[in-house]
DNA sequence: TCCATACTTCGATGATAGTGGAAATATTTA
DNA sequence: TAAATATTTCCACTATCATCGAAGTATGGA
């Protein structure tokens, strides 16, 4: 009963404590410096360079050096899809500090999964999307309707380069915390990009959680009815 | 940063040789005693018993009670996909032995996924279905096209009961082996179930490998020109 | 050239967890 | 009631592996 793949020694790389914070860590889509990523473990810097050497060595995350930094990032978008395909039905952690829920909240509330936006406002974005029949909604992933080509081009996405890309245009992602779908994908990403750009939001340090200004406040709730308290 | 789901509790479960055994081994779909999962896994009863508590209390995996035996089995469809997801990015295990080889190449040829079909039969006839209009593609799911309606129902498969099911209708699924999709969702179940019932092919005992028989060889070419050689 | 920073390799330690023998429990058959 | 089978629980042994101190390598700045 040996003639499968070695899905246990992908497993063991994600069921180590320490490499999966540095995993979902990670999945901000960003490269960060090892020093980081040990300190976001909570483990020294020998220890995290142990694990990061392990899951480079196993071809889940690349490494770049700049200078006497190296930094590391989730090696390719099929690796984050199998991160956030356990996160799916993964049992949430206890909070136990203040502080621990105020991260949980921000988190919640806007993420990036890999390099699109997720969490309460990616599901309501897609749904407004939806609602307005800027897109439409099929078996595993979403389509542009004649209405969205307008609606994007008018966003300023051009989603000419966007189906260019050599990935998936645009998948349904399963949300972890809100068990709904979000739109991911190349499309999912340009979305994120454009709302960087516009500056309507702003990546957090330190966390995946993702800060709406009050630009974005006021451009949501005109652009897509999406109201935030 | 433990404002996530605990990614490596779940991973723990799959990172032990025995227990990725015993959950690819429960991938056919089926629901099997602890004793046949204890051998498919090359450990002793107790040990299985063991590991099987630990998956059934995580919530992977289902119990049913018949008698002296305890049927244990795949949770969801969600935790197959987990599993399969886990598969696509695994690396393949070294070959050995001589019957090693033929059981790998029997289930590189047709085995069952979960619940469907799978394997090198599994994309081709997929293919097969694809090229004759049966079926379209999209982003991350096959449809049934207009011409497809008919062929199912001529297939004697009823696609208004398929899509009554409480599950996604048809999916693609990243085949391991192949590295290509094949048909998954309900769609892909109900059509291995009428391939079964046809008697074109009959699952092996002790592996998720599929035997082809006589008329099936005939069938599939005949119906779906899929050559078996 | 010297020192500080970033990171890795080495080595010892200690905790965790898989393993199977022995025995208990439950169910079926004789 | 006794014997056989299926599975579990208890328990002790062992191996694996994460961890971190210490020392080593590489880069950049003074």
């Amino acid at each position: 009963m040996n003639v499968i793949p070695n899905a246990a020694k992908v497993a063991a790389l994600v069921s180590e404590p320490s490499r999966a914070a540095i995993l979902t860590a990670l999945l901000d889509g960003r490269f960060h410096p090892a020093s980081e990523l040990a300190f976001m473990a909570g483990v020294k810097p020998q220890t995290a360079s142990f694990h990061l050497a392990k899951m480079v060595d196993a071809n889940v995350i690349a490494v770049e050096k700049h200078g006497r930094h190296r930094y590391y990032g989730i090696r390719d978008e099929e690796v984050a899809r199998v991160m956030e395909s356990i996160l799916s039905i993964a049992p949430p952690v206890k909070i136990k500090s203040l502080k621990q829920a105020s991260e949980d909240r921000a988190v919640r509330f806007a993420r990036t999964c890999y390099d699109h936006l997720a969490g309460n406002l990616g599901v309501k974005l897609t749904e407004s999307l939806l609602n307005s029949g800027v897109i439409g909604e099929e078996e595993n992933a979403f389509t542009v309707t004649k209405k969205g080509e307008e609606f994007f081009e008018a966003f300023q996405i051009d989603l000419k380069v966007v189906r260019k890309k050599r990935r998936s245009f645009s998948h349904k992602c399963l949300d972890w915390s809100e068990r709904r779908h979000h739109l991911a994908g190349a499309l999912g990403n340009a979305l994120l990009e454009r709302l960087l750009e516009l500056n309507w939001m702003e990546r957090l340090p330190k966390t995946r959680a993702i800060k709406i200004t009050a630009d974005g406040k006021k451009g949501l709730k005109e652009t897509f009815s999406v109201e935030i308290e």
